[in-house]
DNA sequence: GCAAGGTC
């Protein structure tokens, strides 16, 4: 007689050969995996472990195109089960023929009772042997016995509700993903997929919420009165004599009336007023008080007992909250630190340890590692008794360490930066977990001024208990000098204080764990993985600990709320759940169940579809303004109509700026109709112009208002940068530019020019010379080494550069003679920029442009770079 | 190309 059973992955069949085989164990491979073949009660056993589930739900062939199947079809149509993992289906068949019996030997859970049905499935096809199920809560050789002595039937309830889930997730996820991602094709370009899922879209709702909260805050004034009293009054100082260290304190902390040893706050009762007039009042009653009582002191001592024992989800709360490391690469370092043999199993709910957990030779391996050894010595010297939470999900034990390492031995075994870290955090929880309450003691004082009650506490931590080995968490002291009940304080300082109420903070990943759990969305092992669905779809993003929606996460959570609202919240799992567990129940076929399940999607489907402008529009906008943005050369700014992305359109008629809103929004302004256009960034139009765009070499141009130079303010925004005082006049120095040559001008036109070197790329440095006060130059011509001098000629500094060979009299000659003079009456006299009145338009004439490029390049250009 | 759930 053979019998096989099938475990849930290769780890549980190997653990549970061992217990069975009870160390006599082979291990074989069929279709190149493992199998475990042993005796067991004079039977023939071969054991193999699954890859969790080998089978998958996907659509027909023929459904799979999206453009050409309506998406809401997908609801009517039936999904198949296929084989994912044809290497285990093989290998199951294999060992199916082979069989007498059959046992399912996978976790004990919905899933898992789904997944040993798959192989149920897959071994029917080959064979008719009979099917049991071997149903242990935990690896534990006890348990494991006592489930494969006593099998019992399948569940087919259990598995079908699985079924179901699988089911109804993927035509919802499927058909609302189509519906919302061809819809929003059709108004904005992308090959993004715009997805929906009954996990993945509440958990972006709840950082959406959040959001909104941000958005919607409104700051309240609130007024708080607090005093700053100090013990034993000025008199009683005196006579001990500490009135003069008490000065000499107050001197080194050059602080008159700071706060000082023996000084403490309190708040009045009233706490945060947020009626003026009241604080004020109040206020007005402690005037002139000098001295406050003491009416009451209480000391209470309280107790904080270790946190509970490592679940994933606590797990993954703690590694992001004290370790900043992500949900998702936490859950991976675990299973790394677990492969190694250092830590346990990462996925379980279970946050109690087993009756029988061998703490003493865990601890005992502890206390050999340095870094441990103190606390793991402290726990040795009295019987152990461990924290335990409340949930024992019959699944794995909590997440704690399987020996001590060191910081060097978890990182050269496990190549992930923050594995040590993660090991440390995981031991460090399971020794506090062994250790004494921390004990603090909490004084509070009631104090009277005026009759007006204050309040003040303060904590000291009389024990640390397992704080000592859990340095995460924060354990400062808040001190209060120590006062007697009825004993009267001096008041140093009475203040009123305003303050504002403040929004709502952004999520930290581990909120959002804690609401993904508490709402019942993916399991353990899912929920980081859907706030990566949510990154990657580019609906959220994390800061360090923080997480916070994008545009596109924003708008479709608004058209979702707008059209479907329950998609967004964590009712849509909700339902679908409760369906489920009828199924799971027995209270409910699982046809019927699916009918149900299918009716409410179709129903949400219908208001999607009634709704797809609603829906659509705002996410066309934030994705065409995303695609505008990326394209950095032609974004331009907001539009101020309706606060979309402006962008340059290119048509074949011409160009103009256009708003990515369109068709909704129609806003636009028109360009000029040549010259290379480039957006200067750092510039801001005072006419409230969109954005500057520089037009070839020649001129800037005020998207919405016009060309530069015929703006009146034009004087404010293109002040010439100049380099020095004139010598001649009391006009100032600065760069002309023409097409062929450059040279210095005087702001005055007195008439004197001053030469520049011909090539090179010349740049107006911010540093000043200082023997003549002109801003120095830098050049940078061709390969020769880069320079900074000063150019004037009529300076020591500048003659220097003007001596040295190869600044040679010749060119400087021939600037002079054939440039300088005749460009310098242009400048003298310029065209008056009033004759380009009429370019407002963006058609600005040849000719125009041509007396203009004298004035807007000639006059204008400050700092050109050639 | 869609989901969520297992596991590696």
């Amino acid at each position: 007689m053979t019998v096989v059973a099938f475990a849930e992955k290769n780890k549980a069949a190997s653990q549970i050969a061992s217990i069975l085989g009870e160390g006599e164990v082979e291990r074989i491979t069929v279709e190149g995996l493992p199998v475990y073949e042993f005796k067991w009660k004079g039977e023939e056993w071969l054991v193999m472990g699954l890859s969790g589930h080998i089978m998958n739900y996907d659509f027909p062939e023929q459904y799979n195109k999206w453009r050409e199947v309506n998406p809401g079809v997908l609801l009517e149509v039936d999904p198949q089960k296929l084989v994912t993992r044809t290497d285990y289906a093989a290998a199951v068949k294999n060992l199916a023929k082979r069989a007498n019996k059959i046992v399912l030997a996978c976790d004990y859970d919905r899933e898992g009772e789904n997944i040993g049905f798959e192989a149920k499935t897959l071994a029917e096809e080959v064979t008719n042997v009979p099917v049991e199920r071997a149903r242990f809560s935990s690896l534990s050789p006890k348990e494991v016995k006592k489930a494969f002595e006593s099998l019992i039937d399948p569940d087919y309830n259990m598995a079908m509700a699985a079924e179901a889930r699988q089911i109804l997730d993927l035509k919802m996820g499927a058909a609302f993903t189509r519906f919302v991602t061809l819809s929003v094709r059709e108004r904005a370009r992308t090959k993004d997929i715009l997805s929906i899922g009954p996990c993945q879209t509440p958990t972006c709702g709840f950082v959406y919420e959040r959001e909104k909260a941000i958005r919607a805050f409104q700051a309240k004034d609130f007024w708080k009165i607090t005093a700053i009293f100090s013990a034993g009054s000025g008199k009683e100082r005196e006579k001990e004599g500490e009135k003069e260290e008490g000065k000499e304190r107050e001197k080194k902390r050059g602080k008159k009336g700071g706060k000082e040893r023996g000084d403490f706050e309190g708040t009045h009762r009233a706490g945060n007023i947020h009626d003026k007039e009241k604080a004020a009042e109040i206020f007005k009653r402690l005037k002139g008080a000098k001295e406050g009582l003491v009416a009451k002191k209480t000391v209470k001592e309280t107790k904080t007992s270790p946190p509970n024992p490592l679940n994933t989800t606590e797990f993954l709360k703690r590694a992001s909250k004290f370790l900043g490391i992500s949900p998702e690469l936490a859950l991976e370092v675990a299973e790394q630190l677990y492969l190694a043999g250092f830590t346990s199993y990462p996925r379980t709910e279970t946050n109690k340890y087993a009756d029988d957990f061998d703490f003493k030779s865990l601890v005992f391996d502890f206390a050999r590692q340095k870094e441990y050894k103190p606390f793991a010595e402290s726990i040795l010297i009295a019987p152990i008794v461990p924290k335990n939470g409340e949930k024992d999900a019959h699944d794995h034990p909590p997440i704690h360490p399987i020996r001590a390492a060191s910081r060097g031995e978890v990182s050269s075994a496990v190549n992930i930066p923050q594995a040590p870290a993660v090991y440390d955090l995981i031991a460090r929880h399971f020794l506090a977990n062994l250790m004494p309450a921390a004990v603090f003691e909490k004084t509070h004082l009631h104090l009277l001024v005026n009759e007006e009650p204050f309040d003040s506490s303060g904590t000291v931590l009389k024990d640390s208990g397992w704080l000592e080995a859990y340095p995460f968490e924060n354990k400062k002291d808040k001190l209060l000098p120590f006062v007697e009940e009825g004993q009267k304080v001096g008041i140093k300082k009475l203040s009123n204080t305003k303050s504002k109420t403040s929004p709502p903070k952004k999520l930290t990943e581990a909120e959002l764990l804690t609401l993904m759990d508490k709402n019942g969305i993916g399991t353990k092992a899912t929920a980081p993985t859907h706030i990566e669905t949510n990154k990657k779809r580019g609906y959220l993003e994390t800061k360090g600990k923080t997480i916070s929606i994008l545009d596109t996460g924003f708008t479709l959570m608004d058209g979702l709320s707008l059209t479907v609202p329950i998609l967004v919240k964590p009712e849509i799992r909700a339902k679908i759940e409760a369906l489920i567990q009828e199924v799971e129940d027995g209270k409910k076929e699982f046809e019927a169940a699916l009918e149900e399940g299918t009716a409410l999607i179709k129903e949400m489907y219908a208001q999607l579809e009634a709704n797809k402008k609603e829906l659509t529009s705002n996410i066309a906008g934030t994705i065409k303004d995303e695609a505008a943005l990326e394209d950095k050369k032609n974004y331009i700014g907001t539009c101020k109509v309706c606060g979309h992305v402006l962008r340059i359109v290119q048509t074949d008629s011409g160009r103009f700026v256009g708003c990515t809103g369109y068709p909704d929004c129609r806003n636009s302004y028109p360009l000029p109709k040549a010259g290379a256009l480039t957006v200067l960034r750092s510039k801001e139009c005072k006419k409230g112009g969109a954005a500057v765009l520089k037009v070839g070499n020649k001129y800037n141009w005020a998207v919405g208002i016009g060309p530069c130079f015929t703006c009146d303010l034009e004087k404010e925004c293109y002040p010439p940068e100049t380099v020095g005082p004139c010598p001649e006049c009391d006009g100032s120095m600065f760069l002309i530019n023409f097409k062929d040559t450059r040279f210095l001008g005087c702001t005055k036109r007195c008439g004197y020019t001053h030469s520049v070197p011909k090539t090179g790329k010349l740049t107006l440095l911010d540093k000043t010379c200082e023997t003549c006060g002109w801003k120095l130059f830098r050049l940078k011509d061709g390969d020769r080494p880069e320079e900074e001098f000063c150019i004037n000629r009529r300076c020591p500094e500048g003659r220097k550069y003007w001596k040295k060979p190869g600044k040679g009299a010749e060119t400087r000659i021939k600037v002079k003679a054939s440039v300088s003079r005749p460009a310098a009456s242009s400048v003298a006299k310029p065209a008056s920029s009033s004759a380009t009145s009429s370019a407002a338009s963006p058609e600005v004439t040849q000719a125009k442009r041509k007396t203009s490029e004298l004035s807007a390049a000639g006059l204008k250009k400050s700092k050109l770079k050639t």
